[in-house]
DNA sequence: CGGACGGTTGATTTGTTTCAACGTGGGTGG
DNA sequence: CCACCCACGTTGAAACAAATCAACCGTCCG
């Protein structure tokens, strides 16, 4: 989804906070040298892992936080009845883990939804380097901050809401992670699939599929399987704020 | 809903957390005669209010935290739209005015569903106590943990589930918190409308009211308008993890 | 090359909303 | 204190949106 790891023959040493191109948008902000230095002595950075590899598991021990240089990952929880529902999507920059919230064990499990590169921050050292460097704590509860207001904003879009709607929400939930990455706020790499949106916005994949093509159908989106670039913006916020305006492209 | 001010002839300063039944139940716990009086000497206890009273207000500068003696109220959330959304219900022994988390403004309205009392504790007063009494810094994360699952369970209760799923899930979330109240968990009043219901559960409100009805036929709880018996427990617990369980009371 | 999974499209079914009418109970004002 | 009134609740009929069932296609991977 986001490809800060271009170089896949970067040494481990070479993986620094430094060196990262999502600095600025990461843990470490804009902040010094000495500040760099500091996280880059505790966080680990790891090798590239395949599609469906799991970072860690609903219910272990709530050791670390990851985040990821480059890829995608989905948040799931499995429940009672085995039945298995998307808690949401973590890209790259994004505190992944924290859905534990000083709890013992991980709420989720999380796994990558393409090749992808990540970071590991353990708790302990963490909260060392909180001591240490205050203004941390401070870019790290606020990204909670956002984390908490997408999670509110996810029960919302599912009280009272259609299909187009809750798939309209989405496409501009990314488009607004994309601009926030700095990156191009129109063009769209889904890399998950049909079924993992449906489970997060509560619809059935086929659902999913045909309010996609709608959309395309009417100019709003193009829409190439995974690939989709925003056309019409404005429309997409009329139908968010209006079922009634989707109604327009029968 | 629970009432613990039935003598409404208490002066101000009977009104201490010594005195309050709930005591257990709320911010002070089990913990010892000190904690007790350092609590009392800056949480301010208010005489009740009819329904209808807005507590605070979505938006308006984030001053105290509310703790319900007795009585009920929702929070909600008015939309760009204008439409109102039911965010959650609380009642006594909740913390509320939580939702805002670290933020300067509440994040949501909270209205009394009936004739209600509760005392107001001053987040500057609050934040001292912690470090005086760190056990009830405890509680009080525990509180918060406790809503933080019960936001996460509103927003899986919306996702891919049927009317029966939700309104079962509904009644037994209640009936949870009337057995941490240490009241008959089998004895519900629904102090808030159908409406409110609805607006909470993402149904409108007919389908609140037919749905109650199909559970009553079925012998699965006494509906009597707010007065809901819970008779047959199993079978809500049955409904929530299988819509097909529902299809028997056809 | 073949198989399996993901995606699309169509036909049908079903649960829920919407619209409409009627009942009811609590609160207020005469 | 009673009567009126209005908001809330219930019930029925019709409309509709989305799920389900089913078939087909493309493509990525073994």
């Amino acid at each position: 989804m986001v490809n800060s790891e271009s170089n896949r023959h970067m040494s481990q040493s070479e993986r620094t906070c430094a060196m990262c191109q999502l600095r600025g948008f990461c843990l470490p902000g804009h902040m010094g040298e000495d500040v760099l230095g500091a996280i880059s002595t505790i966080i680990k950075a790891r090798p590239p892992v395949p599609r469906g590899t799991y970072l860690f598991n609903q219910g272990a021990p709530m050791t670390a936080y990851y985040f990821l240089r480059s890829g995608s990952t989905k948040a799931i929880v499995v429940d009672d009845d085995g039945r298995e529902s998307v808690m949401s999507f973590l890209l790259p920059t994004d505190i992944i883990g924290a859905g534990a919230m000083q709890r013992p064990v991980y709420y989720d499990s999380v796994v990558t939804l393409e090749r992808s590169a990540y970071c590991v921050l353990g708790i302990k050292d963490l909260t060392a380097l909180f001591r240490d460097k205050p203004a941390i704590q401070d870019t790290f509860e606020s990204k909670i901050t956002s984390r908490i207001h997408l999670e509110r904003h996810a029960r919302t879009r599912l009280n009272h809401t259609t299909a187009e709607q809750r798939v309209a929400d989405f496409i501009l939930e990314l488009s607004d992670r994309m601009h926030q990455l700095g990156r191009d706020p129109d063009a769209l790499y889904l890399s998950m699939s049909r079924y993992d949106i449906g489970s997060y916005l509560g619809l059935a994949p086929e659902t999913v599929s045909r309010t996609l093509r709608r959309f395309g159908d009417a100019g709003i989106v193009s829409v190439h399987v995974k690939q989709v670039q925003i056309i019409d913006r404005k429309s997409l916020t009329e139908i968010i704020h209006s079922p009634a305006a989707a109604r327009k492209l029968a």
